[in-house]
RNA sequence: UGGGCUGUAGCCAAGCGGUAAGGCAUCGGGUUUUGAUCCCGUGUAUCCUAGGUUCGAAUCCUAGCAGCCCAG
């Protein structure tokens, strides 16, 4: 009755709203759908109970409800190997890793995709909040999510043409509130469930607690530009550039009471560098210099172009130039107005309009030709 | 042990006789697939101590204590 009908879709579900409903969608599309649930972390507390397990039972309740097969597949091995050991090392150097995009990269797009392939599927469909659209020659392009507050793009620059080609995206056309109302009109289990946050699949809970359990702090002094101790931090990976909650300074005798911020680490001393004022200068950048430069298609890009370019998640995009090495994995960036608060290993992301052409991982900050983070 | 200045919540800091501003931090909440940023809310303070003057003092006086600065 409906040509999708011989299209197989594999949903990635994860018990969210989200997810429910693209599952709902497509279902009510006529496709071939069957629900997939990832488990790539054993959160199991010392009570047995464990969020992944909760989850798992709500992507059932809804899967009957829609009417769709559902298993689970355990991604744990490759979700260590390759988001997880990535991620520590980075925090080893003082990074700040985004784990989402790795794990976007290697595991949802990767080996679930590849999972999902083995079973014949023609599609996979994840509910983020983004776009991919084919054109007449056969190009999948990524776009932004139609609503713009929740749009994820950020996290899937690093998703080739390969990948994208094969990945749909039914709720990136609508915006949230929508998505919860098709949820309770149709009474999906999920419908009120509050909606998660944290790194995806270790989920919400205490990062310095958490990390803790993984890499030895060493806790050190926290100063000024100047040399001017002016508190103690827990361990330099507890911070990020940029960050204000938890230094627990206030206050100075020179007089000004505006909020001191991390502007920068020094590994080799253990130290952790703080200057007041939202608009320090020492926060702000005029170039970055990224690697493992990533494109979503595979035309090949001229050596230097403009762009538009977002360096955290949720951030505005600003104009910037690229100029990419002749491999053009490794960028030089710089911006048409100094931006704030760059951190080395997060996303450079690229994109011209709406759509997102790629991007890679911050490296290095400069003002001027003077290297930021690591005075 | 001469002179000057200062002493208010964890940190800065208003207040100048009428019954304790504000900022930062903290804590709580919101936003958020990176617990960053951002937004909202959040303080019952021996006003260094002891006396005194006043109807009434953090605010005036006296003594003491502590710290800073200048002079030795």
């Amino acid at each position: 009755m409906n040509e999708n009908a011989n299209t197989r879709v594999v949903v990635g579900m994860s018990g969210g709203v989200d997810s429910s409903v693209t599952a709902l969608l497509l279902k009510e599309q006529g496709y071939d759908v069957i629900g997939i649930f990832m488990k790539n972390w054993d959160d199991t507390d010392e009570n047995g109970f464990c969020t992944a397990t909760e989850d798992y039972k709500d992507v059932a309740l809804v899967a009957d409800q829609i009417g769709i097969p559902y298993y689970s597949v355990n991604f744990e091995k490759q979700y260590w190997d390759k988001v997880f050991t990535y991620f520590l090392d980075e925090y080893k150097k003082g990074r700040t890793p985004n784990p989402d995009v790795m794990c976007n990269k290697e595991i949802k797009f990767k080996a679930f995709l590849d999972y999902a392939m083995d079973l014949g599927a023609d599609y996979v469909a994840t509910g983020h909040y983004a776009q991919v659209e084919r054109d007449e020659n056969g190009v999948t392009h990524l776009l932004r999510g139609v609503d713009s507050n929740k749009d994820q793009t950020y996290f899937l620059n690093q998703l080739s043409q390969a990948q994208l080609s094969k990945v749909m995206f039914p709720l990136g056309g609508m915006e949230k509130s929508k998505v919860r109302e098709i949820a309770e009109r149709a009474n999906l289990a999920t419908a009120k469930k509050k909606d998660s946050t944290g790194i995806c699949f270790i989920g919400e809970r205490d990062f310095k607690d958490f990390l803790m359990n993984f890499l030895p702090a060493q806790s050190g002094e926290m100063r000024t530009l100047d040399g001017d101790v002016v508190g103690q931090h827990d361990g330099l990976m507890y911070y990020t550039i940029g960050q204000r909650k938890g230094l627990g300074i206030g206050g100075s005798a020179g007089g000004s009471n505006e909020p001191w911020f991390v502007i920068g680490k020094d590994l080799e001393n253990n130290v952790l560098l703080v200057g007041q004022g939202y608009e320090n200068e020492h926060l702000y950048a005029t170039t970055l210099e990224a690697s493992d430069f990533f494109f979503t298609m595979d035309e090949e890009y001229p050596r230097e172009f403009r762009s538009m370019a977002q360096f955290r998640y949720r951030q505005e995009a600003v104009p910037v130039t690229v100029y990419l090495d002749e491999t053009r994995t490794k960028a030089r960036v710089e911006f048409d107005e100094p931006a704030r608060a760059i951190t080395p290993g997060q996303a450079i992301v690229l994109y011209d309009g709406e759509e997102c052409l790629g991007g890679g991982t911050i490296d290095a900050a400069y003002s001027a030709n003077t290297e930021l983070q690591y005075i």
